[in-house]
RNA sequence: GCUGAAGUGGUGGAAUUGGUAGACACGUUGGACUUAAAAUCCAAUGGACUGUAAGGUCCGUGCGGGUUCAAGUCCCGCCUUCAGUACCA
């Protein structure tokens, strides 16, 4: 009987299938373990061999966690809603739902051949109405929420009222910065309904508001930062220019500092926890009020540096700044003007590209220095971003590179307050090794005493107060796209109103084409068909407008990142009628204790997920504040490319030992039409493409070879490596072996399909040693000493690296242990079932197969995990390199208790280490347990 | 620029965290079996010297220093690569 893969890990995918093997349910008895893959975007495409790499890990700490004793939740799902499907309808005009719907079914399909543990029970997908409905629930939630700023938590809108109506809202702070006009009690009770639901905006962390935002004409959409790259759109690169349009935002920036003080508390790699860091952007200083000559305004800056106060000669503003108009002088009108038109039409782009190249304008106003009382010119400048801080600076070109080159192009003053440091070439900006001159009462102070004096005098004099200024923007929630999550929401005198909770799921309407109405309305808005009738509850035809009860519906739709933001809490329970949170599933299992994906979801929803999980937490619905205990990021598997060179002349093709300095073209050919060793198979070449069919090709002894290039796998570098062909190959196991073997999971590394013939070697051994020609071999002798030793170190080493998430090196404690038992011709049932049990998280099928041929009748137990007893690794003998001075002189076969790090005295006797004493006796012995011996002369 | 991670044979990568560097695997070379191929098995495989042989010696973890009986690992100073971020006041 030969290792028959195919057949065996059809045989096991039916019956865990058909036996809900994984089915995982609550058990107050077993400590729980939540172990989480960030969900797919089921795209057009399908399955690569990269995609699974993360699945395979957490399947394998889950099933090793099983076999612990832990009662394991491992599920799946698909984040379906995007923009991808959109467009597709676009092209197409194919109902995005329809063309979801067959992705995930090809999905599911490669997925069930790799043999995972997930519970496919809890399978859910943030398309579906079950599911975005309380998603819609979340967005209420957060709309009648307010961020309770002194006692840093998020409460119910109502208590707000209350407390507007009682006293006023002059107690009332919500955000480290936002202006909200005050107000008293007497004054809110005689507000309009109009003006308090305005006010209220200004508090919800669900908000509506006239927001700058980043509008991307060609996606039809507005962007949130973090799908913005590089000035342009994350997805198909497109120009982003900025707009101010009525926008649903998420007051995300007064979660900031728990955002940031949290990651503390989470096991989270540097990386992702220093990206986070900076994406808030938390700033320690002040803000400074600068009076303006001649007006009734003042300019307030946000500084870190309030020690060189005294080194301000100019003041710049943003060219988008409030103030800009009014203050500039009559004679400079025009040239302000312009220069303000010309910095808009910039694209953001070319603003990022430019970095180099200093432009401004002087707008004729002059500010007073609020010490010195000196006039110092106000600028608008476009390296001031009206979108951070104030969108003003003081600018102290001695301390500040920036404010230098502009003082140095446009000739200001630059007063050096730095006392003997030169700064005719460039800025001195360090915060060290400085002493304050030419500053007042700052003279002769060090960084750290001048701020302090500088923020006191500031405050105490009350033109300005300690700040402290975050990166963080509140995140615009809107999105100008049919394939999303519909608002709950109803408008009623352009005012915002949810539609009532158990009139909830709002389901997205049908249309007939997914583009944009010509008034650049979003899909929604297609021949303005679609109102809310708040007396039958339900979407109407607008026809009907007229009526008092009809009114219109919100025409965005929610972004990506909403269904994605609270996935994991849906997976504790699925039972429909159930609400999200305060049921059984989720309080037994709680969040998420390991979480396995990709880092590009650092700074989107990876914040997101903590914003929103903080939030549910401050309003009781849940009992934790951070959803991912652990996280571990892999990394990306690349593709490696092959590549064939044709003589740009010839237009022949040549083999790449000849390749010398000809000019040659470089040609991506398919990657499976080369084997290990780079030879191309030149007769499926030539009928892969007309091209190569009668082409001439420089062979080297009849070989013609390939180069190789790593890069990310993609259809048109034919490198893609479908799992379904290696499993159709190898089998699931080998796959799933070989994607861990690769190495460390973090890692980004090349596949190459030619490795695979190691793992798969060992598979085919591993068979062997249990199995012949006949079936199962006959085990009845006891374990030898050898046979203990060899799985007992696999065991240690395994379950050590396990734990600690090392998923690459057991595979190799396999292969030795196993070619150890052959070479020891184990015979012994005590050795070859725990054996089986240690493999089995990683090779499933094989080990269950060979586990029932042993005879045992139900399937691999869970629980049941080998124990590691450390006595079967003493050795009574053994061979230990004696060193001298640290250098290994010989190895001597010693019998030695060798529990004590030092030893005072030795009795040498062997004549070839007195030999190579040279006449010394040692100092000191050392003696590493087990390792070696080393003396000190 | 700033922040983070990393640099070990022809390749992917090990190294019990300061204790015999290169485990395991791929690839390569040689051999066995075979009419032949595939498959399988065996051996060699960092470099340079040296010995008839078993073996021995020296050099080797990006570069230059340092600490230590002992450094891939710790410290100081560089170089390179990758990733994130970028006029953040």
């Amino acid at each position: 009987m030969s290792y028959n893969f195919r057949k065996i890990e059809k045989k096991w995918q039916a019956n865990w299938s058909i036996n809900n093997t994984y089915k995982s349910e609550i058990d107050l008895d077993k400590p729980k373990f939540y172990a989480l893959d960030m969900f797919p975007y089921p795209s057009g495409a399908g399955l690569h061999v990269g995609h699974p790499l993360g699945y395979i890990a957490s399947d394998i700490y889950s099933r090793y966690k099983k076999l612990k004793g832990f009662n394991v939740l491992h599920p799946q799902g698909y984040d379906s809603f995007g923009l991808p499907a959109e467009q597709y309808a676009i092209q197409t005009g194919q109902h995005p739902k329809k063309t979801t719907f067959d992705n995930i079914k090809t999905y599911r399909r490669q997925l069930d051949k790799i043999g995972f543990s997930f519970d496919w029970s809890r399978e859910l997908k943030t398309s579906d109405p079950n599911y975005y409905k309380w998603t819609q629930w979340i967005f209420i939630q957060l709309f009648e929420s307010w961020y309770d700023f002194d006692a840093q938590t998020a409460k119910s809108i109502d208590e707000l009222i209350i407390t507007f109506s009682t006293e006023g809202n002059s107690n009332i702070k919500t955000s480290n910065d936002t202006e909200i006009e005050t107000f008293t009690s007497v004054n809110w009770n005689l507000f309009s309904e109009e003006k308090k639901q305005e006010i209220l905006l200004c508090y919800r962390i669900a908000y509506l508001a006239d927001s700058e935002v980043n509008w991307c004409s060609e996606l039809g959409t507005v962007l949130a930062n973090d799908e913005i790259v590089n000035g342009v759109s994350e997805r198909g690169g497109y120009p982003i220019e900025k707009r101010k349009m009525r926008q649903w935002n998420m007051r995300i920036s007064c979660y900031a500092d728990r955002l940031l003080n949290d990651l503390s508390k989470i096991d989270w790699s540097s990386s992702i926890k220093e990206t986070q860091k900076n994406w808030i952007g938390k700033s320690i200083g002040c803000s400074v009020f600068f009076d303006i000559v001649g007006f009734e305004e003042k300019i307030e800056v946000f500084t870190t540096r309030p020690d060189t106060i005294f080194g301000v000669s100019f003041m710049t503003l943003a060219p988008e700044h409030d103030l800009v108009r009014k203050i500039v002088n009559s004679d400079r009108i025009k040239e302000v003007e312009t220069y303000v038109k010309e910095v808009s039409t910039k694209s953001e782009r070319d603003r990022i590209s430019d970095v180099k190249s200093i432009t401004g304008v002087f707008t004729g106003a002059y500010a007073k220095h609020p010490i010195t009382k000196n006039p110092i010119e106000i600028w608008i400048g476009d390296y001031v971003l009206a979108s951070y801080g104030t969108g003003a600076v003081m600018s102290v070109p001695c301390g500040d590179q920036r404010d230098y080159d502009f003082a140095k192009k446009y000739n200001i003053d630059i007063i050096n307050i730095f006392k003997d440091v030169d700064i005719s070439k460039e800025a001195f900006t360090s915060k060290e090794n400085f002493t304050l001159s030419d500053s007042g009462f700052l003279n002769g102070m060090s960084y750290d005493e001048a701020n302090n004096h500088s923020i006191n005098h500031i405050e105490d004099n009350h033109f300005g107060k300690k700040k402290i200024n975050f990166r963080l923007r509140d995140a615009i929630f809107s999105r100008q796209r049919y394939w999303g999550e519909p608002f709950p929401v109803y408008y009623k005198k352009g005012l915002p109103y949810m539609i009532e909770e158990l009139h909830l799921p709002l389901k997205l309407p049908e249309i007939e084409k997914y583009l944009p109405t010509k008034e650049g309305d979003p899909p929604l808005g297609r021949a303005d068909e679609w109102a809310w009738d708040s007396v039958n509850s339900e979407i109407v035809n607008t026809s009907l407008i007229n009526e008092t009860t009809i009114f219109p519906i919100e025409l965005n739709t929610m972004p990506g990142w909403a269904g994605s933001s609270w996935y994991f809490l849906r997976y504790t329970n699925t039972v429909e009628s159930n609400s999200i949170v305060n049921n059984e599933g989720l309080s037994y299992w709680k969040n998420v204790d390991l979480y396995i994906g990709g880092n590009e979801h650092a700074t989107g929803h990876l914040l997101y997920s903590r914003f929103w999980t903080k939030f549910l937490f401050d309003r009781g619905f849940i009992g934790f504040d951070e959803p991912f205990k652990k996280l571990i990021n892999q990394g990306m598997i690349l593709g490696s490319s092959a590549i064939i060179y044709r003589e740009s002349k010839s237009k022949k093709f040549i083999s790449k030992e000849l390749l010398k300095n000809q000019q040659v073209d470089e040609i991506h050919i398919d990657v499976s039409l080369i084997n290990g060793s780079d030879e191309v198979d030149l007769a499926r070449l030539k009928s892969w493409q007309p091209q190569f069919e009668n082409a001439k090709f420089d062979l080297v002894n009849d070989r013609f070879k390939a180069d190789r290039k790593v890069e990310k796998m993609s259809k048109r570098w034919y490198n893609v490596v479908n799992p379904d062909l290696i499993c159709e190959q190898y089998g699931a196991d080998s796959l799933r072996l070989f994607e861990m073997f690769l190495g460390p999971l973090e890692q980004y590394k090349p596949w190459n399909t030619a490795g695979i013939s190691g793992v798969h070697n060992f598979l085919k051994k591993l068979w062997k040693l249990y199995a012949n020609d006949n079936g199962i071999r006959n085990f009845d002798s006891k374990p030898s000493k050898e046979n203990l030793k060899s799985l007992h170190t696999a065991i240690k080493k395994v379950e050590n690296d396990i734990e600690n998430f090392s998923f690459n090196t057991p595979v190799s404690c396999f292969m030795i242990a196993t070619n150890e038992l052959t070479a020891q011709k184990c015979n012994s049932k005590e050795i070859l079932e725990p054996l089986l049990i240690l493999l089995s998280p990683y090779v499933p099928h094989i080990c269950e197969e060979l586990w029932e041929m042993l005879g045992n009748s139900n399937s691999i137990t869970f629980e049941s995990f080998p124990i590691f007893d450390s006595s079967m690794l003493v050795e009574s003998t053994k061979t230990y390199p004696i060193s001298i001075n640290g250098k290994v002189r010989l190895k001597l076969e010693l019998s030695l208790d060798l529990n004590k790090q030092e030893i005072e005295k030795i009795i040498i006797t062997n004549p070839d280490v007195i030999s190579k004493l040279e006449g010394k006796s040692p100092k000191r012995v050392i003696v590493i347990p087990g390792k070696i011996i080393n003396l000190v002369v």
